[in-house]
DNA sequence: CATCCTTGCTAAACCGCGTTAGCATTGGAT
DNA sequence: ATCCAATGCTAACGCGGTTTAGCAAGGATG
């Protein structure tokens, strides 16, 4: 089908050298090595105009490097909000000249372990592991083999891997804070979870960490959740419930939806209570979810940086890979990535 | 970091055998070229017993297949819609043992280059180069140094290259067919593109496609289609304007709309007319969109089978790999995917 | 004149595996 | 006793690069 490759050999021998001269001038240790700049030159053009393109594989053989990650997750490619991920990720990689694999194990630890094992033995020089929402998983023993990165995820128990998360503790301030400076101060209620940071879904790094963030500035503002009602999905219809059950017994002010879909659910609960947004009750949320700035009033989220996350795991491996211990020795690198705010349509001053 | 990979030469170490026969033995040659069965066994133990696994980067460099595909597009793996592509592409090369490697081009030439040799580089068995959405494309040179299949795409000039698209003629029959079982025999009219098949967008294969289906079922049925609108960029803001100008001069009964994106558009339009879906209006689609199913009524749709395209894309590649030239000589094969209907809410009975 | 250093390049080993030609041994047939 | 075929295994090369030790020639030094 194609004709065959030029190599190194045919390189060397248009240029009337020897392959190791030629891999040294072409691998740019011409000088260090003390080959005369003419024969440089030779050397270059013959590859120019041949078109000389290395072969990654058998370089890699030697040197071990394969210029190449792997990009496993529970089923990351598939969801439009973390694709986004993946697109960071090769972004990034390719800022590197590095190509990614990607592989999906569908929370089958089977399917994970086979998958880590067809990259390691494609010499992969490092592995990020992600995972589709944050949350707590126990790390394969397969991982350990080589370099990696935890991506939107963090070890059950001690591990030696760095790990990439949105900064959820801080979204949760900005959550709050976003409905403090409208001037809320009572009938603020979480939808998802809380009020207490026990009352959580299980492995949920994201609920705790959301709810520290909204009580530590609404404590310091002095001002009390009204309350808060723990949903195990974080699905609409959860958020239709809790809502509506809500509604049945209190009259609130403002909702801190958990996630956009919780937030998606609730809209439809307080227009069957003929209750507006923002001017009867103020809703902010989490995620950005695509949808979020499509419902009327559009949402105010704190969207959680997909993208960015990807980028950084990929700096965050190949720190790894180099041997960069950053930070304290002894811990593991933990990078919080900003969760930013989308201010939209959903938060009013309460109505007196 | 890791000790050390256990190598074939380790194995035949233990074993007490020479590296050669390790390898026919662990490469299930071993019978063929009279092994004897106790140093097959001994082999095989030794090998399970050290996990050894072979090294597919060395075993690729002698035997040039590498057991890895790339999958290139313009920016299929961020859209939701496509990355089910994706994953129907990594599951059906998983069945095979094979690896993705995954890259985006975001439409710009240079890198798509690059993308590709970074691909050949690395000595992919083949390259699957898909599209977003369904249109003509010109071939870059540098796919066709490996085998490789267009995805989602069809060459714009003759090419040498199998192809994997929607079978956008029969889901235009499919949603014509719809209209005329509900009944349905005037005021339809097209949202997108037509009403004739050389009035549509540039380069879109799917709006000729499916006008040719939809007129093709409504000649036959003796139905005339009162009329189509052209848009270029099938988003909801044009289905939005196309939908209220053509309410402006005309009642429509029903709505083909070209893509949901347009449809969502259209919803929005009748719905400011005051005009109901379906009972007013009927409303049939194209692709499935996620949101097909939230919105209210929910869209009856023609679905791209995303996932469907993904692996047969795969198994096209793999024929084209192993040289099985199917079908007619001469002409290259183009696999046309069945789009299945999503029967909603959105048709019903014309009111009389 | 012998020695040493520098310059400019190459031979050869190596990475981990696949593959083929062929060697040594045995048993049976002649 | 000789020849042949079958059996059971291995030596050795190749894939396409990288890397190290070292060779040859020339000039400087003592």
């Amino acid at each position: 089908m194609s004709p065959r490759r030029v190599t190194l050999a045919d390189v060397a021998a248009a240029a009337g050298v020897s392959r190791s001269t030629a891999s040294l001038v072409l691998s740019g240790r011409g000088s260090e090595l003390r080959i005369s700049g003419a024969v440089q030159e030779r050397i270059k053009a013959a590859a120019q105009e041949m078109g000389y393109r290395p072969n990654i594989v058998s370089a890699g053989l030697r040197t071990g490097r394969t210029l190449t990650i792997g990009f496993v997750s529970d089923t990351v490619a598939t969801t439009r909000l973390a694709g986004d991920m993946i697109k960071g990720a090769i972004e990034a990689a390719r800022d590197r000249g590095v190509l990614l694999f990607i592989g999906e194990s569908e929370g089958d630890s089977k399917l994970e372990h086979a998958l880590l094992q067809g990259m390691h033995d494609r010499q992969v020089d490092g592995i990020i592991f992600a995972s589709m929402y944050t949350r707590r998983i126990s790390v394969p023993e397969t991982l350990l083999a080589t370099s990696a990165v935890l991506l939107n995820a963090v070890p059950k128990t001690p591990s030696p891997l760095p790990v990439v998360v949105p900064d959820e503790t801080e979204a949760g301030r900005a959550a709050a804070r976003v409905l403090l400076e409208a001037g809320h101060r009572e009938g603020i209620h979480v939808i998802g979870a809380g009020p207490g940071v026990r009352n959580v879904p299980r492995d949920s790094v994201a609920a705790v960490e959301r709810l520290v963030g909204i009580r530590e500035v609404c404590t310091a503002a002095g001002v009390e959740l009204a309350g808060g009602t723990l949903c195990a999905d974080w699905q609409p219809e959860e958020g239709f419930a809790a809502t509506r059950n809500l509604l049945a017994r209190a009259r609130p002010r403002a909702l801190i939806c958990l996630n956009d879909r919780l937030a998606f659910g609730a809209y439809q609960a307080l227009d069957d209570a003929s209750l507006s947004v923002p001017d009867d009750v103020s809703v902010v949320s989490f995620d950005d979810h695509p949808l979020a700035s499509w419902i009327r009033p559009k949402l105010t989220t704190v969207a959680l940086p997909h993208y960015e996350l990807g980028r950084r795991a990929v700096d965050a491996l190949f720190a790894e890979i180099n041997g960069e211990h950053s930070g304290t020795p002894g811990g593991k690198p933990v990078h919080r990535i900003p969760m930013p705010l989308r201010t939209r349509s959903s938060v009013a001053r309460p109505r007196c």
